[in-house]
Order: C-alpha cells, then sequence, then structure tokens
DNA sequence: ACCTAGAATGAATGATCATTCATTCTCACG
DNA sequence: CGTGAGAATGAATGATCATTCATTCTAGGT
C-alpha cells in the first residue's frame, strides 16, 4: 500500500519527555493564535506535526495537557525573575533593579505569544482553582523574592516609610498592567516607553539607587 | 394539556429592551462562574429562567451576545471612571484623585464577579481583534482624561519632570496589576491594601496633593 | 537479520453544543 | 371581548470536538 507517494512522512519514535515538550509548544502557539476557548486537540496535535491519538498517550487528558503547559509558562516566567533578584552576591543592587526591569518588559517575555498564553490563564483563574493554585504559588515565590530585594535596596539607601512588603505588590502590579497594556493597547504603548515607566516608579521610590 | 401543575411558569412578555438586558446579565454571572470557555447557551439561558430559543431571538448568534456583553462591561467601568474624572468643576483636584481611587479599588468594581468577566476577555484579546477593538476604544478614551486630570494636578501642584501621560499609563498599569492580584491572589492582598498602594503611587507623584 | 516492546496512528464513537423553526402563548388595540 | 402581531418556547438538527483503541510501524536488543 502507500504506493510509494511522494512526501510520505515517516512515523518518527522519541522518548516522552521530548513528546511531552512539543506538544506543550504546539499548545502555547495554539492558544495565542486561537485563544484558550477555541485551541482543540486537533489543531494542537497538527501544530505539532503529529496524529490526534498522540495527546492522549501523553496526557491523559486535555485538561491535563492545559494545566501541564500553564505550569511550564508559569515556571519560565517566575524562575526568570527569581534567577535575576537572587543574582550573584558581587552585582550591586541598582543593576539588579534595572536587570529584572529589563527581563520583565524584555524581548523574551513580551513576545505577543507569550503574553497573550499568561492572560488567556488568567482570564479562566475565577472559574477554576487548579490555575489558581499554580500562578498564586509561583506569585508566592517572586512576591517573597522581590519583598526581599527591595528590602536591601530600602536599607542601602536609608529610605524611611517604605514598607518592602507593599512597594514588592505594587510593582509587580505595575509590572502585570504594562504587560495587559501592551497586549490590549500596542498602539498606544511601545516596549521602550513601557521601561521607562518602570524606571520611574523604581525612581521615585529609589531615588539614590536609579 | 399542562394538568395544571404546581409550579407552571407565566410566559412572561417583555420590551426587547429589557430581554436583552437580562440575557447580558445572566452572560456575565455564568463567565464569572464558569469561565468564557465553558460558557454554554444552555446556562445563559437557564440562569436567566428562559428557553435556549430566546438568544437566537435578541441577539443572532452567541458570539455577538459575547461581544454585548463586553461592551457593556467595559462601558460600565469606563463610564463611571470617566465622570469621576470630569467631576465637577467645583470640586478640587486631591478629593478628585481620592474619589477615583476609591471607585477604582471599591466595593462595586472588585467584586469577584465583574473582575472575573473582564480579565477572561482579555484573555481572549490576543486571538479576538474583535474584542480588542471595544476594550481598546475605551480604554483610550479613558487614559486621555486621566492624562488630562493629571496636567491639571501637575500645573497646580508646581511639579517638574512628570509626563501627565506617561504617570497615566503608569497609574492605569497599577491598578489592573492590583485587579489582578485581587483575583489571583486575594489571600495575600486586601482591598484596603491595595487602595493603600494606589494612594502611595499617587502620593510619590504628587506629595502635595495627597 | 529477526524479533518484540511499546510508540504512534487515525477512523470511529459518543457527547456536547449552537442554532433552527414549527408551534404556542401574550397582550395591546380595536 | 376577540384578534393578530410578534414574543417566547423547546424538541430536533447538524456540526464540532475529546477520547478510544485496533492496527501499524520503529528501533534497540540479541
Amino acid at each position: 500500500m502507500k504506493a510509494a507517494a511522494t512526501l510520505q512522512k515517516r512515523r518518527k519514535i522519541l522518548p516522552k519527555a521530548q513528546r511531552r515538550q512539543q506538544l506543550i509548544e504546539a499548545t502555547i502557539a495554539c492558544i495565542a493564535r486561537y485563544g484558550l476557548a477555541s485551541t482543540t486537540m486537533h489543531m494542537v496535535t497538527r501544530e505539532a506535526g503529529l496524529s490526534v491519538g498522540i495527546a492522549n498517550l501523553h496526557f491523559k487528558t486535555k485538561e491535563n495537557l492545559l494545566r501541564e503547559t500553564l505550569r511550564y509558562v508559569a515556571e519560565e516566567y517566575h524562575k526568570g525573575q527569581i534567577d535575576i533578584m537572587r543574582g550573584c552576591e558581587a552585582d550591586n543592587l541598582s543593576d539588579r533593579l534595572t536587570a529584572l526591569l529589563h527581563f520583565q518588559l524584555g524581548r523574551g517575555v513580551t513576545q505577543r505569544q507569550k503574553m497573550s498564553v499568561w492572560f488567556a490563564y488568567y482570564g479562566e483563574v475565577g472559574a477554576r482553582p487548579v490555575y489558581q493554585k499554580i500562578v498564586s504559588a509561583w506569585d508566592r515565590a517572586a512576591a517573597r523574592e522581590l519583598e526581599f530585594l527591595f528590602a536591601s535596596v530600602i536599607r542601602e539607601g536609608g529610605y524611611t516609610d517604605i514598607d518592602p512588603g507593599e512597594l514588592a505588590i505594587g510593582y509587580a502590579a505595575l509590572i502585570d498592567g504594562l504587560h495587559l497594556a501592551l497586549l490590549v493597547t500596542p498602539r498606544e504603548l511601545t516596549k521602550q516607553n513601557a521601561k521607562k515607566i518602570g524606571r520611574d516608579f523604581l525612581r521615585r521610590a529609589f531615588p539614590n539607587h536609579i
């Protein structure tokens, strides 16, 4: 059979982990392009260049695949942040703040695709406790780290009247809001401008550092 | 027929506008409870206490109903904001800023239900140009008004080195981010705290006013 | 070269959902 | 009171989608 047609794609067998990764990336691409609501298993598997059944083989259900995809995206973003905030002991605090800002509003994170996925899940958080748990776990970790960083800056700069925890929540909210603005009204806000706005926030809080 | 059963709900005929409103409110309730992705026409019409066919009668399609619901929610929020920012000529600027903050983070707006709906749509904006157009139109209007208000404050306070447009974008982003935090990590942030964080932002920018 | 564990396939299945429309019911108006 | 314009109903339809599983194929082991 299969009369030696032209482009017969040869079936390839790969380790489980690699296929899972491939499917998660295809899911991200589909959510960004079509939205969480209308992404189907057919779309995802086609995007990955595989057959429909493969999804069931590696992730029991669609719900599972979506959950793992959220876990992946959340981890990628928050781990990147946390790594920068910890930094190496050597570098100074000003540089660490600047590096954080550049990561949060830089090329990697603010790709339309990434932000779309991010907010697609946020949009479902109100209805799906599972998503809320995944996101809020990472959020808490990042918030603690940021509070710690701000506390160091406050100590070093001798700033008074600033609560590091509250400022951290405010800064994190500002960054989330800027991501949203970049997604929803990209014509009104460039990435350069977003960075400047973030920087101004930090400068008003830590005038000796920024 | 209908052997005079007990709770026979009498069919009621109402003007179009009223039914449309009723369906939009049912849609909001369903999106908040089940998410945009899994809200069905059956759910919405059951929530409204009406039959399935009614939706088609008043809004040709589901897509239409969702679009009109977004329009309604966006208008409600942004009109409220804009009215406060315009204020009456009499009241002073400090009060107007405070009133705005209290509206944006007050009971009416930060109900879980409202915020869920809001972000459910934001999540689909990346995939649906129609939603983006609706939201960004209102966003622009509110942004202009806010910039104008900030410009007045800057003039009155003689603040230097502040661009009202940029500060407006930053403030709007902060408020959006705080809404997100209230939705996703309500245990980490009370409404009181959110208001304090918003107020601190304004105070650092306009120390003579707040 | 042969064999087989298990990876990959995709047609088939059954469930869910938006939409339709023939019919029923209401109420404003004559 | 009676009537018809049109509001409301909900069973039926057809489309879409997640999931299944009998079958096919691959590659590492012998």
